[in-house]
DNA sequence: TTGATTGTTCAATTTAGTTTGAACTCTCTG
DNA sequence: CAGAGAGTTCAAACTAAATTGAACAATCAA
């Protein structure tokens, strides 16, 4: 009789919504949905591993974005999925290693983008070896050159930085 | 008579604008809002500097946007203003040096949210002190400092970054 | 001082991106 | 095979963020 309303149980203590909250801020730095950080968040502070069902109870967001958001975190490499034993969920798990995190982060969202540049640099070479005016040409050359340097720097820099934050 | 009517004789030819869209999309990845993009690739790939309207007239965006987002530039130190002579208008002019486009990104964008971490972080370490349960405690404890790791970790990163951008 | 020109500000609007939730699939159990 | 539980999908609703544009400030010239 009376008790704790159904759906009050899950609710996270202050100290987790702390942690939470600054995983939000976290992500919203790397361009990551908002609900990508709460997962991550909860997780993070958590001490054993936890379902969909769980996530969705205690951050009060909708099965859809829980499902979403741990896809995403796979594929970054940032939870791994642990099997429930007798139980038939898949409760999940933070990857906690920086070396982990900022590899995933490089592999999936940077890289990507460098190649996809080098190839618009690749055709913008081209559009600029057309142009009639020869000054012109000349100033164009020099800045796809320019853009070229900035890739090649860029490659170099990744697996430095990978190194420097695997310890 | 006939004639060219107002406002097409200053758009884009299409190099230009193949150069435009190529920086929307490098901004978009620094998640920093399209017109900053646009603003810059158009300077980057002009030979002489622009002024405001000249801006305006070529994107055809607001005069508003091109304010915000000029002002966002010099902030980051990608664009520097030249004095237009006897004109009382100020031009633009972008910086293609890529350690001073890293090292104001680095600056304006990363440090802050740096700082603001660590200020998180070390409140965070205050309530987790708090916690009653020595269990909990101490896996707080083993939270927070793999935290302090993450942050010691990029803050050794960044000038490492920075000089390796400086060519 | 007045009018013209350049640039800024910010409330309202528009756009882009995220979240929801109902319908669906898959798999397991009895 | 029917039904229940776990998880996924995606169109629609919602929210956050960028852009517009009109009013405003600042500066200069006559």
């Amino acid at each position: 009789m009376g008790g704790m309303p159904d759906g009050e149980q899950y609710k996270m203590d202050p100290l987790e919504c702390q942690v939470v909250a600054m995983f939000v801020d976290g992500v919203r730095v790397l361009g990551l949905p908002r609900s990508i950080g709460e997962i991550y968040g909860l997780l993070f502070i958590s001490q054993t591993g936890l379902s969909l069902d769980d996530i969705v109870q205690r951050l009060g967001i909708s099965k859809g974005s829980a499902s979403q958001g741990l896809r995403t975190l796979k594929s970054l490499g940032a939870v791994r999925e642990t099997d429930g034993g007798a139980d038939r969920r898949t409760y999940y798990e933070p990857a906690i290693e920086l070396k982990r995190l900022a590899g995933g982060f490089i592999r999936e969202q940077i890289r990507p983008h460098l190649e996809n540049g080098k190839t618009k640099i690749d055709r913008l070479a081209l559009s600029a070896r057309e142009i009639e005016d020869p000054e012109r040409r000349k100033f164009l050359g020099e800045r796809v050159e320019r853009l070229e340097n900035w890739m090649r720097s860029g490659g170099r820099v990744l697996p430095v930085l990978q190194k420097l934050l695997g310890q």
